[in-house]
DNA sequence: GTAGGAATTAGAATTATTCTAAATTGCCGC
DNA sequence: GCGGCAATTTAGAATAATTCTAATTCCTAC
């Protein structure tokens, strides 16, 4: 995986190339996203945050999700009603849930078949986004 | 819309024909979703369904509405975090959310796109099911 | 009709998230 | 480098959808 650095610079600079102002705590949150990409929620963020930032709250990590979610550096994943997971795959991509594990997967999506899907909506509707996710079992080590 | 019969007998014989007790409530809750088909959720039909039966608790409209998913009658509908909505349309299709009016619109989704998008996962994954939401806007007076 | 398990009920409990108001901090111009 | 001030952080309270609990009521098989 050709993983971003995320060294205080660039964390730093990828967020005021966001006109967000760079603070510890937002640096935190993004490099502890970046790190483990196993879609974590908001507590499990909280958990390995406070390794490095044990008095940060929890509303703090809320708020610089909101934020980093803003400014597009992270995606919000949400399936069912459960808690919201947050990703950092930016690019066009559907979710897999393995439903024996709860593990997410990212899925590609060729751009043929998001052209395909935008001719499924009925004249009248136009999509400015999609959501797509599939529901099942992977082989164990797939992926 | 071919909508199917909505009388005491017609519920009740749908309901037995899945194997649960054709409760009064259970019946009501399942004329209400089939009556009209947008998405209500829980409270909305807690609503509608006081209006027959005043003395109904929302407990109980949650405890129908489970059995119904359950058994395959109704479809739960989940957009982001927002309350769950109800579905009585079982054929395969899609969501459009219509982010201006906050409406949500059947989409149908041929065999073909279906097929398409399975054949989208990586080797050793198997889908279930597959959620597709789209958002954005519609013309009014669009389907 | 009656027994017994299933369903209903009101209200309390849960849980992810948002809000509030006060304290702190980053950053601009000097 | 420093003061001012808006943006950010913080702890804890508040919110809202849903689930749980335990008691009552209701179907259905006999």
């Amino acid at each position: 995986m050709p993983a971003t650095k995320q060294n205080h610079a660039a964390l730093s600079e990828r967020l005021k190339a966001c006109d967000v102002r760079p603070t510890a705590q937002r640096e935190v949150v993004l490099k502890v996203i970046l790190e483990k990409r196993d879609h974590p929620t908001a507590d499990e963020i909280f958990a390995r945050v406070k390794a490095s930032m044990p008095t940060i709250s929890l509303a703090t990590v809320y708020n610089c999700l909101d934020t980093l979610v803003q400014c597009g550096l992270v995606r919000q994943v949400n399936l069912e009603r459960a808690p919201t997971r947050y990703c950092p795959n930016l690019h066009q991509h559907a979710h897999f849930h393995d439903e024996a594990t709860g593990q997410i997967h990212d899925v590609d999506l060729p751009e043929e078949v998001m052209t395909r899907l935008h001719e499924v909506l009925p004249a009248g509707f136009a999509a400015r986004s999609i959501d797509l996710t599939f529901r099942g079992s992977a082989k164990t080590g797939a992926n």
